[in-house]
DNA sequence: CTCCCGTACT
DNA sequence: AGTACAGGAG
């Protein structure tokens, strides 16, 4: 690579960073947990609660939730039927499970504060890279390279002229999203790139249909210089279909004790009634179980988990 | 790599 | 009908 070229490229990268931080100032959507309105703990519910799930459906639970449970003494302190219930259908109601995990960790060792370390955050229950990378970032301020699939997708298509592609981030992404990572000289600018980036990923970047006319980069991007090659290139394998899946059974007999009084139980023979193959249902019902989303009674009834 | 869930898009 | 969504765990 020339001397010239490696001018050019950081020339692109000041360019798109001040663009992008213009852009964010305009139109980050005035989502609750932002701008320094919640607590870390906040932050972390919402990360938790976005994990494959639209932002638009996560803001009315996060609402509730905070209000009901505002700190993780709080949470911890719930009855675990009521935060599977309160859960709802955002959908994985194995994360509502985890983050009241998380809670009691973090009230009982770390004193109901949140750790400001990679190491620390990712050793809680339903935190991976990217929940612990995004608290660092948004509620700490810290310099991290946050990497999720908006990232992936925008970073690869502004600088390599690709789509990302693949399960788990490759090594060479994961060096693309530290070289562009703004130094933190002043305040927070690899908190505004992240947030900024990813916001760009989610309104504008987005992965079938990306609206380049209205993209505040468009003239420093790779990706739209060469064509857009292989736009909306499948990331990912075809998905598991849905219908008569697992997931589709465990979402019935959950729904059906969410609508339960509280404290009720539903005799496994009505249970049947959800179902049609009861070798799957059973399979379903003992899985649940496993997980700790239900419990079976003596008398062989189902419900919440009390406690 | 596979499974986990529910909704809103095209 | 298919696909995408601020992923994590086994």
């Amino acid at each position: 690579m020339s001397a010239n070229s490696a001018n050019t490229d950081a020339q692109q990268l000041k360019r798109t960073r001040i663009k992008l931080a213009a852009w964010w100032e305009a139109n980050a959507r005035d989502l609750p947990w932002r701008f320094g309105r919640t607590s870390p703990w906040g932050v972390l519910v919402s990360e938790v609660m976005s994990q494959q799930t639209q932002m638009s459906r996560v803001v009315p639970y996060w609402t509730d939730w905070m209000a009901r449970w505002p700190d993780a003494q709080a949470l911890a302190d719930a009855p675990k039927a009521d935060v599977i219930t309160a859960w709802g259908r955002l959908g994985y109601p194995r994360r509502a499970l985890r983050l009241q995990e998380c809670a009691r960790v973090v009230t009982e060792q770390y004193h109901d504060e949140l750790p400001h370390t990679y190491e620390e955050l990712i050793g809680l229950p339903g935190i991976g890279d990217y929940t612990a990378s995004a608290v660092l970032s948004f509620a700490f301020g810290k310099r991290i390279a946050v990497i999720d699939t908006n990232i992936r997708r925008v970073l690869s298509r502004v600088f390599l002229g690709v789509e990302s592609l693949g399960g788990a981030a490759s090594p060479a992404e994961r060096a693309l999203a530290n070289r562009v990572l703004p130094e933190q000289s002043g305040a927070g600018e690899s908190v505004t790139w992240n947030q900024s980036v990813m916001e760009l990923g989610a309104v504008v970047c987005t992965a079938k249909s990306p609206l380049c006319e209205a993209c505040p980069v468009a003239d420093d991007c790779m990706f739209l210089k060469l064509g857009r090659p292989g736009l909306g290139q499948r990331r990912t394998r075809p998905r598991q279909r849905f219908q008569g899946t697992d997931r589709q059974v465990r979402g019935l007999v959950l729904a059906a004790l969410r609508e339960l009084p509280a404290g009720a139980s539903l005799p496994r023979k009505d249970a049947g009634k959800l179902w049609n193959d009861q070798v799957q249902l059973a399979s379903c019902i003992a899985s649940l179980d496993d997980d700790g989303l239900i419990e079976i009674t003596e008398d062989d009834m189902l419900r919440l988990p009390q406690g």
